[in-house]
DNA sequence: AACTTAAGATTACACCTGTAATCAAACTTT
DNA sequence: AAAGTTTGATTACAGGTGTAATCTTAAGTT
C-alpha cells in the first residue's frame, strides 16, 4: 500500500474533489482550510509523485495533476488497516466503542440500518 | 491526545495485555510476533514514558510499568481521529466502504445488529 | 569487598514529515 | 532583447520514527 502522510492525503483529497487539475488550482481550493504556504503546497504534490499517488502531464510550464486510485480505494485499505492494527480486522468493535461513550447519533444509526439492509439484499 | 508510533502503539499493547509488567515481561509478550531486538523495544518503553502514556515503579534495579490510559479510551480516539480524517466524522461510510467491497462477514453483520439493538435499549 | 551482570540512560543514524526558501528555466511583459 | 514572473526542482532543517549499539550504574555473585 501506497503510504501518505497526513498533509499529504490532505493535498491528494482537494485533488479528488475535481480533477485533472494544476498546482495552483489545487492551492487556491486549501487556501479555505489551510494557512500552507504555496511552496509547502508544491513539495507535498512532488512527493505524491514520488510516492506514485499521482501522475502528470505537462501543459507548457504547468503539470496538470490527476490521482492514480480513487478516493475510495484508497480509505478502503486505510480503513481495513486501521481496524487491523486497533481491532484485530474486526470491525463492530469499533463502532461499539462509539456507541458506548454516546458518539453515535440517530443518524448514524439509520445510515448503519441502511447499509446493513442493503448487504442483506445483496447477499439473498 | 498522545500520539503513539505504530511500534510504540504495539509495545503498549503488549502491556495492556497484563499489567503492571516489567520490560522484560514485555519483551517476552512480544517476541512472538516481532522480531524486534531488546534495545528496541526498550527504546520504545522510554519513548513511551516520555509521552506520559506509560508510568513506572521502580522495584529494584526493574521498572514496572502500568498504562496511564485504558485501551478503550485511546482506540476511540485514534477511531474518532481517523473518522474524521477520512470520513468527515460519520462513521455509516466506513461501514458502507466495508460492505461495497464485500469485507463484511455475516458474523460482521449480526455484531453490527447487536451493537445497534444495544443502542436502542439505551435511548429509550 | 571486588567482580560481573543486567537494567535503564544516552547516543546513533538514516529516513519520513512539516514547512518552507532558494534556484533554474521558461514564459510574459515592456 | 532585457527584465520580471511563475513553475517546477532542489535544498534546508528541525523533530519524529524505526532500529539498535554503547555507556553507566546499581544489584547480584563470589
Amino acid at each position: 500500500m501506497i503510504e501518505l502522510s497526513k498533509a499529504e492525503f490532505e493535498v491528494l483529497d482537494a485533488l479528488w474533489l475535481n480533477h485533472p487539475a494544476t498546482a495552483s488550482q489545487i492551492i487556491e481550493r486549501l487556501s479555505d482550510d489551510k494557512q500552507w504556504h504555496e511552496k509547502t503546497i508544491k513539495t507535498l504534490l512532488g512527493r505524491l509523485v514520488k510516492k506514485g499517488a499521482l501522475s502528470f502531464k505537462k501543459d507548457g510550464r504547468q503539470y496538470i495533476y490527476t490521482p492514480c486510485m480513487e478516493r475510495a480505494e484508497y480509505t478502503l485499505k486505510e480503513s481495513q488497516n486501521f481496524i487491523e492494527r486497533f481491532f484485530s480486522g474486526r470491525i463492530a468493535p469499533l463502532v461499539s466503542g462509539f456507541a458506548k461513550s454516546e458518539q453515535l447519533s440517530q443518524q448514524d444509526i439509520n445510515e448503519l440500518k441502511k447499509v446493513i439492509d442493503d448487504w442483506e439484499k445483496q447477499q439473498k
